[in-house]
DNA sequence: CGTCTATTTGAATGTACTCAAAAGCGGTGG
DNA sequence: CCACCGCTTTTGAGTACATTCAAATAGACG
């Protein structure tokens, strides 16, 4: 059924009980997501915490000068939001859009709160979830400060092949803040 | 009291009963740090989550070729830890060295566990800070992928002007990721 | 005062960008 | 099924941003 893979994602870190995971899957709704629909636009108000059924995002800021920083991509098995504006309810800065046909199990922030109220282990689960998106981030900041252009694109597919497999190299370029021109150029630098 | 920053710290996310901030106290060591003194050194076992109570902390890497890149600073009523390390219990990547004589109050991971088994509103505590540590990563990241190194020099101050009253002009530099030297003639440029 | 490190300044270099144009690829409609 | 259109990728020339190396100056500390 549709719910399998996130609760099999959300049990990796926390055990349920049956009664609690039926309290939980009805707080989730499933959304079909045609390919380059956005779940966010900037300025909205981002109501969603989503997790990656089927499919795959990218989530991007867009510069007064037309200029796009992917902040995060996301494949089968990722949580996705803006999260900044989710937690603080501020209007998004990101665009969040779908890189293909996708399907997403969404958890709204008054759902969320419900879960946190209900089940404290649910504290547990996002606390983990936040440890851990926390970690990388803070490795990405590091990367980007000591290594070279053509070192942290050799890391990045190394990293996440699941990622490469969906998306163009344009959006790698936005990922690694580069131009594509000058990440053509490091791909033909060899192989 | 010694103690007092930290509770006030804790109960801005958390309110606590008398015995809960008892029960807090107890799991809690002081510290006194000399100046330049190491609090971890890369290869160590990361063991503490250290709230710094007065004084101030650079958190760098060390890269093989010597250069260093500045992961985070702390200040008084900050947290800083390897977290990555901590977490996982892997050997520290990261030297975290006082800035200056400093005192701070520490949290074993032992003692943590303990606190998220006893009272679960820590896991709230701590699921808070690692969202804001998390969203002020990825807002790091954005900065550094779409800012010129003026643009997150002259961010850095107006974001961090506590930080930047601890800092020399050096340190600042591996933090955005540039050069002192260049730094300098950014400086220079105007005010 | 003397030493050590931080900061500034400048010249030469390199890394990554801009602009432009060609080539490749995928999807769509005839 | 093929031809065309739009977007991605490649390639190249010229440029700008940031680095390296070197040396002078300024500050901090014993």
């Amino acid at each position: 059924m549709p719910y399998s893979k996130i609760l099999a994602n959300i049990e990796k870190h926390v055990s349920l009980a049956e009664g609690e995971r039926h309290f939980l899957l009805e707080q989730l709704e499933l959304k079909e997501v045609q390919k380059k629909a956005y779940i966010l636009q900037a300025g909205d108000t981002c109501r969603y915490f989503n997790f990656v059924n089927e499919g795959a995002f990218r989530a991007y800021y867009l510069s007064k000068e037309g200029k796009e920083s992917t902040v995060m991509f996301a494949v089968s098995d990722w949580w996705i939001t803006d999260m900044h504006c989710f937690i603080n309810e501020q209007p998004a800065m990101l665009h969040i859009q779908a890189i293909e046909h996708s399907s997403i199990v969404r958890l709204s922030k008054e759902k969320l709160n419900l879960l946190f109220e209900e089940l404290p282990k649910f504290e547990r689960f996002f606390r983990v979830i936040m440890q851990n998106a926390y970690t990388r981030e803070q490795l990405r900041v590091l990367e980007n400060l000591s290594l070279t252009a053509e070192e942290r694109y050799h890391n990045f597919i190394s990293k996440y092949p699941r990622i490469v497999a969906h998306v163009t190299q344009k959006q790698i370029a936005t990922y690694l803040g580069i131009t594509p021109e000058f990440l053509s150029t490091i791909r033909a630098g060899k192989t």
